[in-house]
DNA sequence: ATATGTTATTGAATATTATTCAAAAATTAA
DNA sequence: TTAATTTTTGAATAATATTCAATAACATAT
């Protein structure tokens, strides 16, 4: 059953992870139990919010890297952050920023295919109300979240 | 000594983290050594690259956000590969994509203030060849690497 | 359909690791 | 200096990951 796998894959884009405490006891040259303090104390001062796994993204239908420069219709102009919470819900959508400049808000997607990032751009302008888009497609990706790459 | 959470944190931002098996086996209703076979495949596989730490921002000296649209000097724009990866190497700089457009590099930094971001700017124009450089300051982060926010 | 090789699932045993606890040390505030 | 608070740490325990071997499921060829 494959199905486990991407439900693995899906839990760990959330969280379920832990940090590993006695590898890193082990790399400071200090107690472990030391470490498990200042962790939970970094963890209750939400210093660190989560653990999360990180993965080759075209290994899991998210291949297609796009940023999305976007100014909102004169309506939402007021108030883009209700706009933004909106979007931030799409799987897709990796990323909303509230920025400076000539756009209002920028996104980062990863999609499966252009297809797929046709029809949400497609819906998305729609939905929301977006005056203009700038896609700009990623076609080397060569840091991200995962540290470095080759 | 607070200077050990600070090297807790170097390690979570890299990896020193691991995924919950048992959780995750309560969670799907699974045998854990099921969900402990699936995912070595799955990091076997390299779909999971690693796990790591996620941090509120403001908190580790890095809540001044911002991304870079880059023009690369016509010497160049005929390997922004090689520049990239020089980019990249710099801890400010949280990604580095070659994308498609007017511009060659997009660039997402996250800094400790104003200060810091201007002091990476004017060096890297310097360092590597910029001819254009486009700031876009992120003002509210709805969403990033780390799920859902306010 | 049946045999055969491969991959996946699982329980039981073991090894590692996290967590708790209590005491001591260090730091901070009064 | 003293008192209060935070941090460090070792020992004991609890929880968890890992290994192993057996079984099951699946795919492929005959």
């Amino acid at each position: 059953m494959k199905d486990i796998r991407q439900k693995i894959v899906a839990l760990l884009k959330e969280g379920y992870a832990t940090p590993q405490i006695a590898r890193m006891a082990k790399r400071l040259h200090e107690p472990s139990t030391t470490i498990h303090y200042n962790i939970k104390r970094l963890e209750k001062d939400k210093v660190i919010i989560r653990y999360k796994g990180i993965f080759t993204y075209a290994k899991i239908d998210q291949g297609y890297c796009t940023f999305l420069l976007i100014n909102l219709v004169q309506e939402k102009y007021a108030d883009p952050e209700s706009v933004a919470r909106e979007i931030a819900k799409s799987d897709l959508v990796e990323s909303v920023n509230v920025i400076t400049g000539d756009y209002e808000l920028l996104l980062k997607l990863r999609c499966k295919d252009v297809d797929e990032y046709y029809a949400f751009v497609k819906g998305a302008i729609k939905k929301h109300g977006f005056a203009k888009v700038i896609s700009l497609t990623s076609i080397k990706e060569l840091k991200g979240e995962f540290v470095q790459k080759s």
